[in-house]
DNA sequence: GCATCCACACTTTTT
DNA sequence: GTGTGGATGC
């Protein structure tokens, strides 16, 4: 195989090694696609292992589509191999397994707003707060696969009292209208799997290959999944990065790639740290600040573009002073030659991106901002796809209580819940529930009948139309949604005629109409139109995968990026994301310190983030007028700490040495303790 | 059931 | 500064 020949001796290893499990730690831009593409199609050419019997999993399906593309590039077999995201995989399974997972084969996938929705509906005494409490708390349960009855669950109890009761009741409604939520796509096949054996034994055949991408921020129920998809034959490859470990918050459970080695014994390590992305400048900065972690196996990346200029650290007084730094040195390099989409402002929270909208549109530069609110979950796109939700799945309560008042027709929150109530004792779907139930109230009969019509008339017509973008487009006259929006919002307007145009491959079908439905919930990020020219407004979560030749970190202040009130293991986290901010950058980085920030409308003085603090000078340019940057650890003298043995007390004296920080503490009983911050996990700053 | 007004909170979020 | 939840009144 020709492409093995563009390989470094330890990409082709992971490439090659046969090994039963294998864990190929790969840094960021250590060409890690392109080993597990290439793996992928050596498999196929030289192991003859059928593609059929492959399975990929990836975290996005961006990712998902991108490594099929390179992967058939290399081998047109790989066609048939099965890349997918875990979610992806559980949605595709359950639909072959659905009556074994207790599922409607018309199951419908609720998202997390749906989810919580649904707990509205549910709980309609509790407030949106409680809601959105206990629809986080589920997700981050069926993260760590924990059910309503399972012991670990009781450590949720402390977060909202009779968590469990509410869970097993959310769960028990989800399995009477037989349908799943984002937790369940995981779940759900791990109990197939465990109770039907000849379907695992089906399954441990089928797979023979089984590779994870991202594996660092796998979570407890994916990593459970992974192991009853894998038979005693099954070989498994999971390909990550410790370092960049981002998504704890939201149950990735770091220990799944640290532990990997003592799970599955004799575990091949392979280290991938060539960096072909970045100047060696840029690396030495990110490793002076990652190796403050404790918590990490341990690696340093050298990069193949040797020299390159510093980092520059760019002290400003304020945000609007920040955003008129990157526009002018965003105008200087266009001069240069660059294009905008070379460019990229990175911030630690959606809302920094607003000053840098205003500064650009002055400055005539194009922009983007990635990610704030998606597509897909736009009130109006989720309007439209709620009616043919309904259409697709009559027991989906959630689509149903979405639209059946939307345009307003009547019909309030009690009326729903009768109709919710009618349905569940009568044993009947929620659209049945509509068409049988009969209320005294003339007006809501006339409501209900409305929407019946409506529906019955989708319903017709789903069949009759050309394709799935012409049916929406009728859809939105019909129901009502296309006045709803077309008097108020223009852009409203253009988004349904989007959701429209995204429909017209399919087919109109209930087929294609499950499919688009399953697209619309799976596969939310937004496509990048490769053919404009914009610079991108970013959340650094969000650039994981991505790199940019000049890269902006932006609002590098302590409490912001980091954030003060984290614990040690968390602390550790944003020190990780800030790493991945740093790497993202091929050519140029530069760093941002505002002295001072605008918050709830007050301006604030603020300290330089402990990271800055981190980079040895002599690494960066630093571009401030003396004085401006104050070094400042994140323990200050008075600062009120909790300790798990010796209680609360107060930071007596902080000395820092450079590299380390030593604080004194004194505790409430009389003792008096030395810490060092880095090296403890016991003691947590509280709040006075 | 719906409109209006006020208080209040305000990390990150691949699926 | 801005958006949203919840209370209040019609």
């Amino acid at each position: 195989m020709t492409a093995l020949d563009e390989l470094n001796p330890a990409q082709r290893e992971a490439v090659t090694c046969n090994a039963s499990n294998l864990l190929i730690l790969a840094g960021a831009g250590s060409g890690k696609t392109r080993v597990i593409t290439c793996k992928i199609a050596w498999l196929i050419a030289h192991e003859h292992i059928s593609p059929y019997a492959i399975l990929a999993v990836t975290f996005t399906n961006k990712a998902a589509r991108e490594m099929q593309e390179r992967a058939i590039a290399l081998e047109p077999a790989c066609e048939q191999v099965q890349i997918r995201t875990f979610h992806s995989f559980g949605a595709w399974f359950l639909r072959q397994h659905a009556p074994f997972a207790g599922l409607k084969p018309t199951f419908s996938i609720y998202d997390d707003e749906d989810s919580e929705n649904l707990i509205e509906s549910l709980f309609p005494t509790l407030n949106s707060q409680q809601h959105k409490n206990i629809a986080r708390l589920i997700a981050r349960a069926k993260d760590y696969a924990l059910l309503p009855d399972s012991p670990g669950i009781s450590r949720f109890e402390k977060y909202f009292p009779d968590f469990s009761r509410y869970y097993a009741e959310y769960n028990q409604k989800l399995a009477e209208t037989g349908n799943v939520d984002f937790g369940d796509l995981i779940l759900k096949p791990i109990e197939v799997l465990e109770h039907y054996p000849e379907i695992q034994q089906r399954t441990h055949e089928r797979f023979s290959y089984i590779l994870v991408d991202e594996y660092q921020d796998s979570n407890i129920a994916q990593f459970q999944l992974l192991k009853t998809l894998a038979g005693p034959q099954t070989k498994i490859c999971v390909v990550g990065d410790d370092d960049q470990s981002i998504y704890k918050f939201r149950g990735a459970e770091v220990n799944n790639i640290l532990e990997f080695p003592q799970t599955f014994p004799n575990t091949t390590i392979i280290k991938l740290v060539t960096n072909y992305r970045s100047y060696q400048t840029i690396l030495d900065t990110a490793h002076a600040v990652v190796s403050n972690n404790v918590n990490r196996m341990g690696k340093e990346l050298v990069a193949v573009r040797k020299g390159g200029l510093k980092p520059v650290l760019k002290v400003v007084n304020n945000d609007t002073e920040e955003a008129d730094f990157c526009a002018s040195v965003i105008d200087k390099e266009i001069q240069n030659g660059r294009r905008y989409s070379d460019f990229a402002i990175l911030y630690r929270t959606n809302a920094q991106s607003r000053v840098f909208e205003q500064v650009f549109t002055q400055h005539y530069i194009p922009f983007k901002v990635v990610g704030a609110l998606r597509f897909f979950e736009r009130e109006e796109v989720k309007d439209a796809l709620a009616y043919a939700a309904c259409i697709y799945n009559p027991n989906d309560i959630v689509a149903c209580k979405r639209i059946i008042n939307k345009p307003a027709r009547g019909i309030g929150a009690v009326t729903f819940s009768r109709l919710l109530a009618y349905s569940d004792e009568h044993k009947i779907p929620i659209l049945e529930a509509c068409r049988k139930c009969v209320f005294s109230s003339k007006k809501i009969m006339q409501g209900i009948e409305q929407f019946i019509t409506i529906i019955n008339k989708l319903q017709s017509l789903l069949e009759q139309s050309e394709n799935l973008g012409l049916f929406f487009k009728k859809l939105f006259t019909i129901t009502g949604i296309d006045d709803l929006y077309n008097q108020e919002d223009n852009e409203k307007q253009k988004n349904l005629e989007e959701l429209a145009s995204s429909a017209y491959t399919y087919p109109a079908t209930q087929e294609g109409l499950q499919q688009f439905l399953e697209f619309s919930v799976l596969d939310k990020q937004e496509k990048n139109s490769p053919s404009h020219d914009y610079v991108t407004l970013i959340t650094i979560h969000n650039t994981k995968g991505l790199e940019y030749p000049c890269v902006f970190v932006t609002g590098l202040e302590q409490g912001l990026f980091p954030r003060t009130d984290k614990f040690d293991d968390e602390l550790e986290e944003e020190r990780r994301l800030f790493y991945v901010a740093l790497t993202r950058a091929k050519d140029l980085l530069f760093l941002t310190y505002r002295k001072y920030t605008y918050s709830r409308g007050y301006i604030q003085e603020t300290q330089p983030s402990l990271f800055l603090s981190e980079i040895p000078e002599k690494l960066l340019s630093i571009d401030a007028e003396k004085n401006q940057l104050k070094k400042q650890s994140e323990w200050q003298k008075g600062t009120k700490v909790y300790h798990d043995e010796y209680g609360t007390g107060w930071v007596k004296r902080v000395e820092n040495t450079g590299a380390q920080t030593v604080i004194y503490v004194t505790f409430e009983n009389g003792f008096e303790k030395t810490f060092i911050p880095k090296y403890t996990n016991s003691l947590m700053k509280i709040k006075d």
